[in-house]
DNA sequence: TAAATTAGTAACCATGCGGTTACGTAAATA
DNA sequence: TATTTACGTAACCGCATGGTTACTAATTTA
């Protein structure tokens, strides 16, 4: 694990997202979370470094336990992205076929 | 390139969100797309093809053109997953901080 | 009709990704 | 103190990813 990443790669693979909705509202210890995946505890481990890395969970040492924890915040610069659309979705008029008929009109 | 893609793995790479947004309400021919990035032709057909197969573009033939346009709608899916954090980061009172410390509190 | 333009795709390549097992270490427990 | 438990990480593996160049086909233009 070498590369730099970024808050969309982190939330690309499901079992990161699933991690983050389990630890959202709750902290769990590694050996918890990985009896939630059907994947060894060093595979889930890393999962969580990489959420670490981009400051989507919190840990916080309790003895020989490490208890993980949903930090969503980051996840804000993708709402703030996606929001850029909403539009497309949330408007009654299809605003997408709409602005393509218009420009069939127009022979583009 | 195989697998079964979904959205959030689609947008997970920077240049396909850049097309995206530059395909938001304009329509282009690949070429033009192409022009926008510091990659070959054949790199950015292969980033629109892996977004046409999620739906998150659409294609009209203009001659030997392909006109390129983005659709966004497919983009909800993401902003209601990440919706679910909104409070997260749109509350006063940090709610993650404050849960931990009623954790701590409670000598957890 | 011949040449140029536009685009898709095949073949290839280096690297990244997501999993595994094996191992080391710190902390709790018998 | 010896053992068990929790965790991280190294080493490895197969496949996916993201780029390239070379080629082909379809369409437009000279």
């Amino acid at each position: 694990m070498y590369m730099q990443r970024d808050v969309f790669q982190a939330i690309a693979d499901p079992t990161r997202r699933e991690i983050i909705d389990l630890l959202a509202g709750q902290s769990l210890p590694v050996k918890d979370v990985a009896s939630n995946f059907e994947m060894s505890r060093p595979a889930v481990s890393k999962h969580l470094k990489i959420l670490d890395e981009c400051g989507l969970v919190v840990i916080r040492k309790k003895g020989r336990k490490r208890l993980y924890r949903s930090d969503p915040r980051k996840l804000q610069e993708v709402a703030e992205w996606t929001a850029r659309y909403r539009r497309f979705w949330s408007q009654k008029l299809d605003a997408l076929e709409a602005a393509l008929a218009e420009e069939d009109n127009q022979n583009e």
